[in-house]
Parts: C-alpha cells; sequence; structure tokens
DNA sequence: TCTTCAATGACTAGGATACGCATAGTCTTT
DNA sequence: AAAGACTATGCGTATCCTAGTCATTGAAGA
C-alpha cells in the first residue's frame, strides 16, 4: 500500500510520514502542491492525504485536478477545525473522508484502514466467443463491434448458449432453462428461437457459430 | 438512494428522515436494532446511518452483523461526543464514517454525498451523459446548458439512472433505490415517472437518453 | 453408388397476449 | 388552490407462440 502525503507543514509531514511507515506502508511525502499534484499523476498511489491549506496551489485544486484526471484513489483531507464550508466543499470535490487537526494519530490510522478496505471486487463478467459479445450487466450484444438487438428470449437463450459453449445442449436442458415450468415439450418454439438467432448473429457471416447437432440439440461454439 | 436510519430516539429519527427526504432520498427508519440488523440484511440499501448507542443491541453488532454478511454499503455511525474509543472501534468494525452527537444537518448530508459518491462506480461530482449534468450537490440538472426543474421523486429517479449509466435496470431494481419499503409492487408508478421524466429530459430532442428494454427495464444512455 | 423415404430440423405467417405508454382522475400535503 | 405522488384504464404494438409447410439428413434398399 503506497501513500502520498501532501502537507507544508514539514513538522506535522515527518510525523504523519513515520506514524504510517510504523505501519507499513509506502509513504512520499511532498510540501508543495503544485508538485504534489504531478505525483499524484504520475504514480499510481493507493491513497492521497491532502492538506487544504497549501502555500503555492490551493488543496481544493489538487482534488479537482486528480478527479478530472479520472483517477478514484481515495483522498483524505486535513482541515483546521474553523474550516467548515472548506471541508464540505471538499468532500463535494472528490474527497472521500476529512480529518481535522489537531487529530490523534490512532483515528488517522483507523480512517486510513477504512478507505483502504474497500476493495474492488468487479468481475468482467463479458461472455466472448470468437467475435460475439454478450454483456449481461448492459444486456448488450455486439458482432464484430456491431450492435445486435435481441427480443428478451432470443437474449435469454443465447446467454445460455454463451454460458455453456462448446458443449452440447439438448432441448430438455434448454427450456429448463430459458423457460419456465409450465413449459409445453411438444412444440417447437425452441427451434423456432434458434432460428430468430441464426438470423441475427450468423445470418450473413462467413464463420457459424450456432451449430444443430442433429439428434441431440444444439451447440455454440467457433470452430 | 436508499436508506437506512437506525436511531432510537424517535424525535431525532424523524428530522433525519424528514430532512433525507427532502434531498430526494428513499428512507426507511427503524428504532429497533435487532430489526434494524434484518432490514439492512434483507434490503440492498445504499447506505446506512447507525446510532451507537442503542438499546436492545448494541450498534457495533450491527456494523460486525452486515459485514459479516460481505455487505459493503456504506455505514455512517452517530455517537456522542464523549465516546472517542467507541468511534475509532466503530470504523475498524467496517464503518466508513461517524459524526458526533449533535451535528449540523448540512454536514450530515455533506458526508452522505461522500460516501454515496464512492459507492457507485466512478462519478467526480458531477454526473454526465451526452449534455445532460446532474449535480448531486445542489441536485441541479440541465440539458444542453438548459436548467430542468424536478420534482423530488423526478430527480430521484434520474439520479438512480444516471448513476448506473449504459446498464439495465429492472423495475425491482429501481423502486429497492428510489422508493422506500412502503412501495407497492402492483402499480405502474416507475412507468408514470419515467414518462414525466421523458416529457422533461427527451421530449423534442433528437438524441433520446432514456431507452426502455422492453420485457426487462429501462436504460440511460447516450447512444 | 445411387435412390428412396422417414425422421428431424428450418423456416414462415398469423393470431393471442402481455407489455409499456399515455392520459385522466384521486388523494394527500402545503 | 395548487402541486406532487400515486392509481386506474384503455390502446397500440412488439413479442411470443402455434401450426403448418418446406428443406435436409442419413440410413436402408436397389
Amino acid at each position: 500500500m503506497r501513500i502520498l502525503v501532501i502537507e507544508d507543514e514539514t513538522k506535522v509531514g515527518c510525523f504523519i510520514k513515520r506514524a504510517l511507515e510504523e505501519e507499513s506502508y509506502a509513504v512520499d511525502l511532498c510540501e508543495d502542491g503544485a508538485k504534489g499534484l504531478q505525483m499524484a499523476l504520475n504514480t499510481n498511489y493507493d491513497l492521497l492525504i491532502v492538506d487544504l491549506m497549501l502555500p503555492s496551489l490551493p488543496g481544493l485544486e489538487i482534488l479537482k485536478g486528480v478527479r478530472q484526471a479520472r483517477i478514484q484513489t481515495p483522498i483524505l483531507i486535513l482541515t483546521a477545525q474553523s474550516q467548515v464550508d472548506q471541508r464540505v466543499k471538499g468532500l463535494d470535490a472528490g474527497a472521500d473522508d476529512y480529518l481535522t487537526k489537531p487529530f490523534a494519530i490512532d483515528e488517522l490510522l483507523a480512517r486510513i484502514r477504512a478507505l483502504l478496505r474497500r476493495g474492488s471486487t468487479e468481475s468482467p463478467g463479458v461472455l466472448q466467443i470468437d467475435d460475439l459479445a454478450l454483456n449481461p450487466a448492459t444486456r448488450e450484444v455486439t458482432r464484430g463491434g456491431q450492435r445486435i438487438d435481441l427480443t428478451l428470449k432470443e437474449y435469454a437463450l443465447l446467454e445460455y448458449l454463451m454460458r455453456h459453449t462448446g458443449r452440447v445442449l439438448t432441448r430438455p436442458m434448454i427450456s429448463e432453462h430459458v423457460w419456465n415450468q409450465d413449459f409445453d415439450t411438444f412444440t417447437n418454439v425452441i427451434d423456432v428461437y434458434v432460428n430468430y438467432l441464426r438470423n441475427k448473429i450468423d445470418r450473413g457471416r462467413a464463420k457459424k457459430l450456432i451449430h444443430t447437432i442433429r439428434g441431440s440439440g444444439y451447440m455454440l461454439k467457433a470452430d
């Protein structure tokens, strides 16, 4: 975990640095606002601690600069007890938390732990096979970068196929996952929808992705 | 944005609820700790506000319960001025921020905005999509530089849509975050409000931003 | 090897339905 | 009285499914 501290008061800055290093954080200390912004933009820190009262560059400008650059690193700002509105402005400008001087070092550490804890557990989530992509989050389907509009059932069917690429999927398997329990086994709805999908996905393309396994069912495959 | 307030003092609780509702948040109020924990576990809130001094269940237990369930909803705790160690314990138990009673309502609101901002994807203060802009801090909405007046509910709905741009939002998802617990599932309120929004935002514009995904829900998107 | 033919799947058209839109009206709060 | 939140209802249509015909497959027999 690497932390950048932007603080002009040498004494306070060094104190924070030592305390953080004792907690085994990697710490860079910068006493100049403009230079600090540069460092924040150039290096991928895990956390920024910014004093709002700096001589060269107002602390708020640092916040704005960082957020404009689409950097989402958590930012903790330091303010004086009196600067209530500054503090509110800071939070609205993109800061994640603040601490008023003077503060207990234990509290600073607790807040840092809280900020760093939010680990991004994002999953990629996009299903892909050859040049066909399906994004369950946005329900967006593309082939070769081109958008494809699907109805609800078509989409449900395609998603099921894509989640089981390369495997033979029998009609009972398909109906069980794409239709609900009162599915009539003696119809050809599945065939019909596979056909719909083919029209939208394979029609006119060199590579066919939907294959029929005669006597068994269907399969999605690049080969 | 839907918020759960766990606060045993009826007077304080109601005060907070009303203040938040005036800011377009959907608010559930609970005066009992154990019940509050249940609600927090059952519903996907955007934020929890927990008073640390509760009669039935210590506030800390609520925090632990929520975090043990792997729920990462931001939590703001309320403490008395004196309880410094409580506060540190609270942050370590998974709280994201605290406020000491008595507090200024403006500060509570600012902190809520800060907490909610980092919860959803990425947003440097102002939410923007195409020429539509929404500023959560001022609750100001503009399209093409032109101000648009929205009611509380219209605003709440639009904010939710804008915080999840490009994703399909189902009716259950929308009701869960824009309305509170006494929402009636069997009505078409959501449709009606989407229609209201369309009238104010898309009506007469070349580019439509609100799209309906038939059979699924709605989506806000520039394309 | 070629034909035949039954089984299986591909495709199409049209009717039924459910979905979402819009509008008007009710209720509540200010 | 006015504004906002919500309910109720009718209408148009995208979507779903049925049912029927047409095409393909592959094995059996000539």
